[in-house]
DNA sequence: GTCTATACCTCGATAGAC
DNA sequence: GTCTATCGAGGTATAGAC
């Protein structure tokens, strides 16, 4: 626990916190400076409206989410194990942070003008990188011929989508907390598994 | 366009409509009043509460998503049949109606006591008879042994992420909107085979 | 069934004392 | 910097005429 950080600080928690729960529409300042164990007012001094408080809290989770998707490309080995690593750790992300990508996702969907928040970051999507990469594996045959951009899709769908539906999945197929829970880690390889064993030559 | 439907039918629409596009929280009444052309009374005439009016129309959302997610497991053919047949189907479905997962999505995330509502429902998923379906699928060596729930969550997650995160990724990876719809519309064959390709023994 | 008018409330934001 | 008190906009919901 963090209880004794600056007061920007532990309301920046709480807005995380509130936000990250109920979106931006249905966060209530009074509940975030309640999280906080402060007054309304003090969140209007520190940040001047709610929408600038927001913004605050988006930015600094696309700012955690995209390095953790990309950061892996940069590395060493080849494709497979790029991609072995890649699921790994994206999954142990997402699973550790259930709420980040759930948070961008909605309020892009809601808000599609926000995805120039990511340009204006100065944020520059390692496109050609990862093309390139999978092409060089065809070319070396490590991996049989496919469309880059379908196998990057693939695998960030089943990475993400699985954590990020968890109540709607949990809803629909009747599965407990725990059990779903142990599913998630197990895919931590059974998906890296399942793109390999696709692209075998 | 549907202009002469009863008063309830155009209120229905216009809810669709608008708790789609801005989740529970952000709908406003007065806009779903006109969008319907009628007046804010009406609705609460013709449905009580807005929370009253939101359940209808997210019972109606799930009521359509499942049936389609889960119809294709009771039809003809062989496991790879199967595949092939539901990931058209489920990723034409998802396309034509992209807001419906996201609906059903952000607000079981929010609220997940209202996965209740599944069940209450009277819906049955037939998780037994897709397991079953793979594991006689990998005796008749048909396919590698895989763990049948991880199977059906890679299928579903590559059919609907890309649609439901649409605009997250378009805007993280800079592709424009014809681009992407383009690319949909291929993922339909390629994700069935990269499956399948994946699948062989 | 449909409208206008309005009651009642909650929320974001600000003023001003300390 | 932090608090209390309060304003004003805008929200859901209802009363009541037609």
């Amino acid at each position: 626990m963090e209880k004794d950080l600056t007061t920007e600080g532990r309301i920046l928690t709480a807005a995380r916190s509130i936000f990250q729960q109920k979106g931006l529409a249905g966060a209530r300042m009074q509940e975030i400076a309640d999280e906080a164990g402060i007054n309304k007012a003090l969140l209007h001094y520190y940040f001047r409206s709610k929408d600038k408080l927001f913004e605050r809290i988006l930015e600094e989770a696309i700012g955690k989410f995209l390095p953790e998707l990309f950061g892996v490309w940069e590395g060493e080995g080849n494709i497979l194990e790029k991609i072995e690593r890649f699921v790994h750790r994206y999954i142990s992300f997402v699973a550790e942070n259930p709420y980040v990508p759930s948070l961008i996702l909605h309020e892009l969907t809601i808000n599609p003008e926000k995805a120039g928040m990511i340009r204006k970051m100065g944020f520059k999507p390692p496109k050609d990188k990862m093309m390139m990469e999978v092409m060089l594996g065809v070319q070396a045959g490590l991996i049989r011929p496919v469309h880059p951009m379908d196998l990057i899709l693939n695998i960030i769908s089943m990475c993400v989508f699985p954590v990020l539906a968890r109540n709607m999945i949990q809803g629909v197929m009747l599965i407990d907390d725990l059990t779903y829970q142990e599913m998630i880690e197990t895919r931590k390889k059974s998906v890296a598994d399942f793109v390999i064993q696709s692209l075998r030559p």
